[in-house]
Order: structure tokens, then C-alpha cells, then sequence
DNA sequence: CTTGACTCCGTAGCTGCTACAGACTTTATC
DNA sequence: GATAAAGTCTGTAGCAGCTACGGAGTCAAG
């Protein structure tokens, strides 16, 4: 199976996959006479579990881990599971994150909806600093 | 006004603002006789401009086009307005993305919880092919 | 006068790819 | 069998948005 069809076969893109060779994710395949990769069924297995590991927002280094921990027979779940726990908090906190953000941002988008003039709301509130406080009157402006 | 203490009074890492410089975020500043960097206080406000605009999310492109829009008195407000409903656009899609992540991590986490012997379902939903459920049986698979 | 803190510039590193260029090999068509 | 098209090879550079050096020059305190 050439580079091309396990890239199909995956879901990989076909430079991802030498990418992922080279940073060490996935074992040097074996090659034809002319010098080609030639992959086994098992490589596309592997690259379809980095993929989903992707997937699901797994850095690589933490598929590294989890690459580590599925190939070695003596299984440690533990360790898989904590993992998995501590992605997924850091996931719980980028969504805090961003809800925040979407927040501040609906919040200064409605402000601006109805003026027009000299003064934006969104300018503002980027220009806005903590001792020159709102140029908005109006006291809805601040929660 | 030195470097370090624009990145006092701005927020942002002495480093970062050489490199907004760099990018033409930032103006070139005036220097003294000896080549330091001076600032004025107008700069450390453009500074915290952009450094607002980072934790709203905003990239360096549009954090640039709202400096533009912030700069020209003949405000356009509706550009700006428009940007800001973009960029939310894109957290939300983020936001969901993230979300479905966690949700399908929790799903296996919780599965895994009960047991701990041999079969991980962690591990076993990163490998899990929809059409074919089996690793392989087929000896010619690790060559 | 020396020590230490500061600043300068340029460059390289980080993550996770993606996209070349230029050489080669394989496959399809005539 | 010749030739064209498509695939593959390697190596390197680019993206965002910083951060972290190294080695040199500058400034203030003791």
C-alpha cells in the first residue's frame, strides 16, 4: 500500500503521514525497491487512532502516550484514564474561556447595534482602560 | 519610558512588544541617544488595545484592521461591528467543536471508570474502525 | 571602577501541519 | 518502445504568536 492510498485509507493527509514519521509517531515503514513506503494494514490502524486522537483534541505528545500505552501488552488504564481526565479538564477550561470571550464580545456588539456615530462601543472597549473608565453613559455599559 | 516599563504598565511580555514592532503592529519608537527604545504613553494605549483584543480572541490581522479602524477619525463603525460579529461567529464554531469533544470524552471516561482489566475503552475507542471491527486476523498484517 | 541590571539585535525554537522545488519512478497512452 | 502524466522521494520553508536565547553595548549604584 503506497503513501498515497494510506493516506485515503486514513484520513490522513499524505503529508501529515511523513510528518507524523518523522517526529517519531510512526514507525519508519518498510519500502519497495525504488525506495517508495509501503504500508501495512496495521499502519493505517495506528494512523486512523492518531487521527481520532486528534479528533478529539489529544495533543501529540499525548497521542505519543497513548500510542505507548495501547501498544504495551501490561496494560496501565489508570494511566490512560488520568490522561484523558486531564485533557478533558483542559478542554472544560478552554470552553470557559471562550464562553467568556463571547460573552464580552455579545455584550459590546449589542452596545454598538444601535449608535452609529463618533462613538463605537467595540473601540471603546478595546481603548478602555481600567482608570479612564467607559466613554458609555448609559448604565447598562457596564454589568 | 523604557521597554520594561511599557510591559509593566501595558501587560504584555517585554518580548511581545519588540515583536508587535516587528510586525508593524506597533509604530517604531522614538530612541534615545544610546539606541533604548522610548515610549510614550500614547504607545503603552495601543498597547493595551491590542493586548484587549488578544483576550477577546481577536487574531493579530483583525487586532491590526480594528488599529486601522481605530486610527482613521472618518469611523466606519459598520466595518467594525462586522468584524466583531465574524470573530463571535468563529468562537461559537469553537466553543461547539470543544463542546463536542468533551461530550464524547466524557462518554468513554465514564465507560472506562467500571473496568480495568485487558479491554480499555479509551484506548478501544481510539482504535475502533466503524468497518472493520476486528484489529486483523490476517498473519500478513505486521510484515 | 566594578558589578549588576538593563537593553540592543538577530535568530531559533515551539505546535501541527502544509506547500513547495527538483529529482526520480511508475503507469497509461499511443 | 517512446513519451507523457501522475505519483513519490528528500529537504526545506512557511503559517500564528509568541518566547528564549547569545553576545554585545549601556547605565546606575556602591
Amino acid at each position: 500500500m503506497k503513501i498515497s492510498e494510506a493516506a485515503a485509507a486514513s484520513g490522513c493527509h499524505l503529508e501529515t503521514i511523513r510528518y507524523y514519521e518523522r517526529v517519531g509517531l510512526m514507525p519508519r515503514p518498510t519500502r519497495t525497491g525504488s525506495g517508495y513506503r509501503a504500508y501495512a494494514p496495521a499502519d493505517v490502524e495506528r494512523l486512523r487512532f492518531i487521527s481520532r486522537g486528534r479528533e478529539l483534541g489529544f495533543s501529540l505528545e499525548e497521542i505519543r502516550s497513548l500510542l505507548r500505552l495501547n501498544d504495551d501488552p501490561k496494560l496501565s488504564c489508570g494511566d490512560v484514564d488520568a490522561l484523558a481526565r486531564a485533557h478533558l479538564a483542559d478542554i472544560h477550561q478552554r470552553i470557559e474561556a471562550l464562553t467568556r470571550m463571547a460573552g464580552e464580545l455579545e455584550r459590546v456588539i449589542a452596545q454598538c447595534a444601535g449608535g452609529e456615530r463618533g462613538t463605537c462601543t467595540i473601540l471603546g472597549a478595546l481603548r478602555r482602560t481600567d482608570n479612564n473608565p467607559t466613554p458609555c453613559a448609559d448604565p447598562e455599559c457596564r454589568p
